[in-house]
DNA sequence: CCGCTTACTTGTCATTTGATAACTAAAAGG
DNA sequence: CCTTTTAGTTATCAAATGACAAGTAAGCGG
């Protein structure tokens, strides 16, 4: 058997592993976040909703490129969402095609809320590792997060 | 300063890396199976047709509790992809009540080629690690996967 | 100043998805 | 048998999302 085979079957192996873990991530982190929906807002616009709020303040183009929705349809659901008071505009003063969107009051309260719903979740899970193992958890995060996602 | 509250302190770190993590993951994930989709394939039935890949035969309740989408419309969504010719029903033969949902050659061919697609792009990424770090890669999955997603 | 590009908005339409009510057919349990 | 439960279907309707055409208004490069 030849080492490039050898590498294939290794590499494979990993592979499954990978498809596996993206699989259980989706699983879990829906499962988390179910019944989190407050407000009347649709799961795009908490999609939409989460972003803004671990990257305000951002152009609408950005949120557009980031969440892959055209520029019309995002303007639109921004819209809505500055109509229900969970976010602001906020025109850029040095260029005045720019419109910066942030959450308002309204919504950061209600990301925060989000979050903490999830936080205590994550806290449950963790909860039931010794001291050592969390450090493991943490460590492999930040592996996987400087080698394989980003 | 007491040792919950250092506790506390450590957790929440821990929980922003958690967060970061699965914000890293999702986008990644976006990202590897953009431009995958097929042949008049609306996400939904890519995410259906997934699931039936790595779990067939499953009946029709199953996929809707995993998908998270009710019998009617699940139903609705599995007939158009039987008409597609993606997928097969095949009732049990002991509970004729029971329909087994299974790929088709086509559909399989069609996950088949999708996977690959997203394999060569996961190998791009170890391609640039040395084999210690594939290996820590590994190790890092493993630990998660049993610790904390699922 | 003028044409070009960028950032975004408005409006419209088709498709997808979600929700619900009413149905059939088969099993299961007295 | 006969009721109840389970598994799935069909039909209908509303809402969410996607795609696109045409618009405005501000910067930018000469």
């Amino acid at each position: 058997m030849l080492v490039t085979e050898v590498n294939q079957i290794v590499d494979n192996q990993l592979f499954q592993k990978f498809v596996r873990f993206i699989t259980a991530v989706h699983e879990n982190s829906k499962e988390m976040t179910k019944g989190i929906q407050l407000e009347s807002v649709t799961p795009v616009q908490y999609r939409i909703l989460e972003y803004i709020y671990v990257s305000e303040p951002v152009t609408i183009s950005q949120i557009s490129e980031c969440i892959d929705m055209s520029m019309p349809n995002m303007s639109r659901e921004l819209k809505k969402l500055t109509e229900k008071q969970l976010c602001e505009k906020i025109t850029d003063v040095h260029d005045r095609r720019k419109q910066y969107i942030s959450l308002s009051e309204k919504g950061r309260g209600m990301m925060d809320q989000a979050f903490r719903e999830i936080e205590v979740r994550f806290m449950g899970l963790m909860g039931s590792l010794t001291e050592e193992e969390r450090a493991e958890v943490e460590r492999a995060l930040e592996v996987l997060q400087s080698k394989v996602f980003r």
